[in-house]
DNA sequence: CTGTTAGCGCTTTCAA
DNA sequence: TTGAAAGCGCTAACAG
């Protein structure tokens, strides 16, 4: 027996039709203000229709127009800012040009990932972008939208394919410029909090930190280096907080303790600097320390965050931009790659403050 | 002229049958792994859709389904813990259900509040959570959709109708225990921050504020109760952490200036610390400070936030229950509402801790 | 095992 | 100014 019901009735186009006493095709005229009809039929019309709580059925209706006017976003993560950040600026982009955006939730799953492209492509959504985290299954479901005519716009998921645009922020240099500024600071033991092998944009930081050790002729302690082999944010429950605290923990109770660190995200600092003040250390005397987003509480720690910031905003709208341009023109237009700038804020968790 | 081009042809059902030479009935049964196919054609046919990159159409499948397994949910904000974990247990109950989910994004504002509903009720959404603030003109609009027959259930709305069921948690209870808490330390000059008169929850809570000083006979001192006649978050641009930070400063620079505060949320009270201790303040022994949600970062501030826990994904959980019964059941049920427990969680900022 | 028919609710096109 | 017919792509129901 089937679980599922049938929906209760909706009324269509024809059944107000029949109760005016007109053909749908009146209706419909009068619904979409569009052509012409006499006075007295489109106050009838409008009458019924709200009497009966007429509404339009959108599937019938995109299904005739081969169009929806709506973009699908897929996101890893939700209860991250730079997410968040990402979809707002989607948002409004797409709405500026007449879209409504609908977000998806992969939780860091290859499995809900797939879901999340398959339910977007199957309500007929003119376009996607996706920035979760690259898979192989995922990449290779991806790969069967993109082939199939979807227009669609990856952030910072490493994904090739001829037709799809790529949008990041520089990780590889944020990261270099993070430790170049520890190093510069005269520090060389120089840890990093939250190291992940399932790339993405925390591998990028992890190798950008790596390189400016080797600029410098820093060797590199593998024991400074915390983190796991799989995506840390499988772990359920997970909160980065968390692991930059006991990130911090572990790397505290080595023999010879680092006096500097990079976490690769602004929560993840925050989580190690609870670490540190439990350890009753002072940052940036003791450990000073470097996150990376530069999310809106950075400014309101203690001390305050040095950190990379990245363009949030503007990658979601030029990634917005970028499939909007694609799911309007014609022939299809070669790949684009936008690589975008990163800054060095420097705060109080780096450098004493002057007063 | 249409801005809009046509898209790209997607193959067919019957495009597949006509290369194949069968009817598109048995192309879809082999699509669909559903009743008789010999092996022998269902080989063929899968070859040739894999060849031609077939992608069932969705919006052709719900129309004639008059069903698409997927939920809608409506968030105010996306760049709030609350929201996120609200979301995130929405999509786990529902993704557990065989149901997808799509999210809306209103960013407070009326307008885009009715975008989304417009927008999801017309891809033929089988239901919609609303956690989005009411107002009138979304409520219009809703009262619409409601009455169309589109499953509804609203978090922490206040939406009433006799078919839309209610989730929330207790912020009256919640702002009353933690004002209750700060009386039964001693204080008598009690802070509220983050005040809006635009309803919602952060209403209740100051309501719940001023219930307890109204037990205690601590008169009202307006002075102390910072905010704005506006929705705080109209703003754009907005950030809570800067609003408590603002607000604090307002309140520190009184003549008699308060013993103990209570921020309408976490970050909000994390901006008030700040400014505390920019001016110097020590926390709790000059001012005590409550929040309110317990966000996972509430345990790492300096010193660690007591604050009112409010149990977010269970209202996530319980709303997505009680939509999914809705839509599954066949007669309409009389309004439900849930009104969720909070838990006073007390740490480091309203009492010195013991080490 | 496979095909035919009909129709989901709407809009496009052409005719009246 | 209005209507009739056709069909978007798919699937349920029935017939072979």
């Amino acid at each position: 027996m089937d679980r599922k019901k049938i929906k209760k009735k909706q009324t269509t186009l024809s059944d107000i039709a029949t109760t005016v006493g007109v053909a749908s095709m009146t209706v419909s005229r009068v619904i979409n203000r569009h052509g012409y009809v006499s006075e007295e039929t489109r106050e009838k019309v409008m009458r019924v229709a709200k009497e009966m709580n007429y509404r339009r059925n959108g599937l019938a209706r995109n299904l005739k127009r081969q169009r929806t006017e709506t973009i699908g976003l897929v996101l890893g993560d939700i209860s991250n800012p730079y997410s968040t950040e990402l979809a707002r600026a989607v948002r409004e982009t797409a709405s500026t040009r007449g879209y409504n955006l609908f977000i998806c939730i992969s939780e860091h799953s290859a499995k809900e990932d797939i879901a999340a492209f398959e339910s977007l492509a199957n309500h007929g959504i003119d376009g996607i972008i996706v920035a979760t985290r690259s898979n192989k299954a995922g990449d290779e479901y991806l790969r069967g939208i993109v082939e199939s005519n979807i227009p669609v716009v990856v952030i910072g998921r490493d994904f090739r394919h001829e037709t799809v645009d790529y949008v990041s922020a520089d990780n590889l240099r944020g990261g270099f410029e993070a430790t170049q500024h520890l190093i510069d600071l005269g520090h060389e033991r120089i840890g990093f909090i939250g190291a992940t092998l399932s790339g993405g944009a925390s591998l990028k930081r992890l190798q950008g930190y790596l390189n400016a050790l080797g600029e410098h002729n820093i060797s590199v302690d593998e024991r400074l280096i915390t983190g796991r082999k799989e995506a840390i944010t499988d772990v359920p429950g997970y909160s980065t907080e968390k692991i930059g605290f006991e990130g911090m923990k572990r790397l505290l109770s080595l023999p010879n303790r680092p006096t500097a660190v990079f976490a690769r995200n602004d929560f993840t600092a925050i989580g190690a600097m609870s670490a540190i003040k439990e350890a009753s250390l002072r940052i940036p005397e003791d450990v000073a320390i470097v996150g990376f987003d530069d999310i809106p509480l950075a400014i309101h720690t203690s001390p305050s965050l040095t950190t990379i910031r990245q363009p949030m905003r503007l990658q979601g709208q030029i990634a917005a931009e970028m499939l909007l341009q694609k799911i309007e023109s014609e022939e299809k237009s070669p790949r684009e790659e936008r690589i975008l700038n990163c800054e060095l804020i420097i705060r109080g968790s780096t450098v004493l403050s002057k007063h």
